[in-house]
DNA sequence: TTCATTTATCGTATATTTACGATGAACGAT
DNA sequence: ATCGTTCATCGTAAATATACGATAAATGAA
C-alpha cells in the first residue's frame, strides 16, 4: 500500500482495497476456509494444515485480525481463531455493492485491437 | 505474493488471491469506477482523476490487465481502456461462492476474552 | 517450581509493490 | 520529415509483504 496516501481516496476506496487486500494471499484464502469448519479453530491446527511455518502462519492469522475478519480467544496456551461472521456478512456487502456499481455503466465498447 | 508456491496451494485458492490482489489498492479500486462510467476510457483522462503520475497509473492499469478486469484498445496514440464485463462478472461469481462456502459453517464461537 | 506445549513477537532476509522521472515508441498534424 | 501528444516501459528508490528461525510469554502438567 506504501503510504496510500489515505487523505487521497474515498475511506470507501480504502476499505474495499483493505478487505481486498486480506484475500489477496492463497495462504489468508485458505485459513478462512479452515476456519469455516466448525471444527477447526486452534492456531496449531491451522499450521498443520498449510504448508508455511508457524511463524508466517501467524502472521497472516494477524493480518486476518486486523482487517476483522476473524477473532481470536485465548484458551490457556492456546489460542482458538473464529471467524468474525458480522465482519463476514459487511465485507461481503461492499464487495457486490462495489461490483454493481462499477456493472452499471454498461460500456462494451473495446471490441478491436485488444492490448 | 513472494514466490507464492503455487503449487503449495489449490488453483481455486491462488485465482481469488489474484482477483482480490487486483483490488487491494484504492486506486485500482477507483480506475474501475472510473472505467464504468461509459463516457471516460482514455488512459490520460484516468490520469487527470487519480493523485498519482501517469507511470503510476500505467502501471495500475497494467496490473487491472493482467488479471483480466479491463481491456485495452489502441486508438491512435491513445489507448482506450474499459472494463471487462465477462471477466467482472466470473469475478463476482468466484468471489460471491467463496463467502457462501465460508459462511455455511455457522461457528460462532468465540465469544470471551478476545485478543 | 520446573518442564513441555502453544503461540506471539522479534530480527532479519528476500521478494514484491508502489511511485516517479526519464525515455522511447506510435501516431496525427503540420 | 518534424513536432507535439499520448502512453508504455525502463531504471530506480522506498515502502510493504512474505517467510522463517529464534526467542519470549503464558499456562497446564508433573
Amino acid at each position: 500500500m506504501s503510504a496510500a496516501k489515505t487523505e487521497k481516496f474515498t475511506t470507501e476506496e480504502t476499505e474495499l482495497a483493505d478487505i481486498a487486500k486480506a484475500l489477496a494471499h492463497p495462504a489468508r484464502v485458505k485459513i478462512l476456509k479452515i476456519l469455516s469448519n466448525k471444527n477447526i479453530c486452534m492456531c496449531g491446527d491451522i499450521v498443520n494444515l498449510l504448508p508455511l511455518a508457524q511463524a508466517t502462519v501467524s502472521q497472516h492469522l494477524k493480518e486476518l485480525k486486523r482487517v476483522g475478519f476473524i477473532q481470536g480467544e485465548i484458551e490457556g496456551p492456546k489460542t482458538c481463531y473464529c471467524l468474525n461472521n458480522t465482519f463476514l456478512a459487511k465485507a461481503e456487502d461492499s464487495l457486490i455493492k462495489y461490483f454493481n456499481k462499477i456493472k452499471k455503466g454498461k460500456n462494451s465498447s473495446c471490441k478491436t485491437k485488444k492490448r
